[in-house]
DNA sequence: CGTGCCGTTGATGCCTATCAAGGACCGTGG
DNA sequence: CCACGGTCCTTGATAGGCATCAACGGCACG
């Protein structure tokens, strides 16, 4: 049994099941009711905004469950989608005085929130936390600077096979028959915003997957993938 | 007078004029000449590369001249430049074990080393240096994040106009006639590569500029912003 | 059972890449 | 000092990949 089981029987955070990699786990057991009792809980549905770009940056979130976009949007309404958010990651942890991005919720979402003057105490007292918000920050940057990358560089085909990669690692499951499954919550728009190309490419690189039987549509959300190295071949072609 | 000048005379840093907010700023006289005894100068020269992809990262380096690009090449050569250094900017302090990216100087460089081990070590024992690094590693992935934005959405003249603006804000400097000068020390083809487009077509957009009276060439590594409204106009674009 | 949103597919066009050639600049060596 | 070669930049012609425009189909919802 872990340490979690001594939270008290009622306390919100013995339930939680998010990933290990979640910043809160940087913290022992007393200390994270006590972190935890700082802030709330927090839901949203479909479309809803957690905030605005612009938006004064005074709390931190960790999602729990659902899904999030962070995204910017330029005057003539072109939109950028920088990131996808899954259960366990933080969310507004920059140093920043306001919010450079929006984030919106893709379905039922719910998260924790703490002030960021609090969250910041407890960084200050808690060194292992502030260890884990700094890899979390560097971790972060690699894969931004990943996606540029993709995002410069790389073809419609392979940006797409890249996404399926990503989300599966990050979200993909096994059907009961091992089959390798990868959910895709959000719509064809978001992740051509995501991938920097139209819904209508998006749809077309699927649709070629689909023909080449490197995947296979289960719904709308979910997909499977029959050919991984399939997948991982086009999507690799970072390094020699 | 600034503590810095408590240097002993001969001590490098006391001569360094890297900007303020580079990272050692964040200690003091004593703390620093102690700091910088830990590693060495390192000089490179057009062309040489600091590493490689996939080197062990066991060293940050501190830019104190110079200017480098960091950059990524993909297996059948295309090439993604993820930013470019300036003097007070810092490499190699991610919590990776092997560099992500390969970094090469652009003209004469030199840099600060330490050991990553012994920067961690200041990093444990002078909470302000843990700090400063933490923010700039969520400065870092602002910029990175902004970067998606331009490389995903926008086009071959605003991602240039926000190119000329970002190097001007970083690196430009004023003529004895207050002329808005920006000097521009990478290639055409470094700035396709950085921008996601081709030299051919940074080529055409600055003669485009050029035409419109926005800019003009000093010479191929100088211009000079004669409109920096217009320069603004085009790179915005985001918010609204 | 209609209505609307989202996804797919097709036709067309545009932006930027690619291919190609000429020109400017620089360092070298005669 | 000038000729020379190489590298980088510029400019033009053409092509291609993806965007745009448009129509249709499926699915969820009222």
């Amino acid at each position: 049994m872990t340490k979690r089981a001594m939270l008290s029987k009622d306390h919100p955070c013995r339930s939680c099941d998010v990933s290990a990699e979640a910043l809160c786990r940087a913290l022992d057991v007393e200390t994270l009711a006590d972190f935890r009792n700082q802030g709330g809980r927090l839901h949203l549905t479909a479309g809803q905004t957690l905030f605005h770009q612009g938006d004064p940056a005074d709390c931190v979130f960790s999602l729990t469950s659902g899904v999030v976009k962070l995204y910017a949007i330029l005057s003539d309404g072109r939109r950028q989608i920088v990131a996808f958010l899954f259960p366990g990651d933080f969310v507004g942890f920059e140093t920043q005085q306001s919010h450079g991005f929006a984030a919106e919720a893709i379905g039922d979402t719910t998260l924790c929130r703490v002030l960021k003057r609090r969250f910041e105490w407890f960084v200050d007292h808690y060194p292992a936390l502030a260890e884990a918000r700094y890899r979390r920050a560097t971790a972060e940057l690699a894969i931004a600077q990943e996606r540029m990358v993709t995002l410069g560089r790389q073809t419609a085909a392979e940006r797409l096979a890249g996404f399926l990669s990503d989300i599966q690692r990050r979200a993909g499951f096994r059907g009961r028959d091992g089959a390798n499954l990868v959910p895709l919550p959000m719509s064809r728009g978001d992740i051509a915003d995501y991938l920097g190309l139209t819904k209508e490419t998006v749809s077309r690189e699927l649709t070629n997957l689909r023909k080449a039987r490197v995947i296979r549509s289960h719904s709308l959300t979910l997909i499977e993938i029959l050919d991984p190295r399939g997948i991982g071949a086009l999507a690799c072609g970072i390094a020699a």
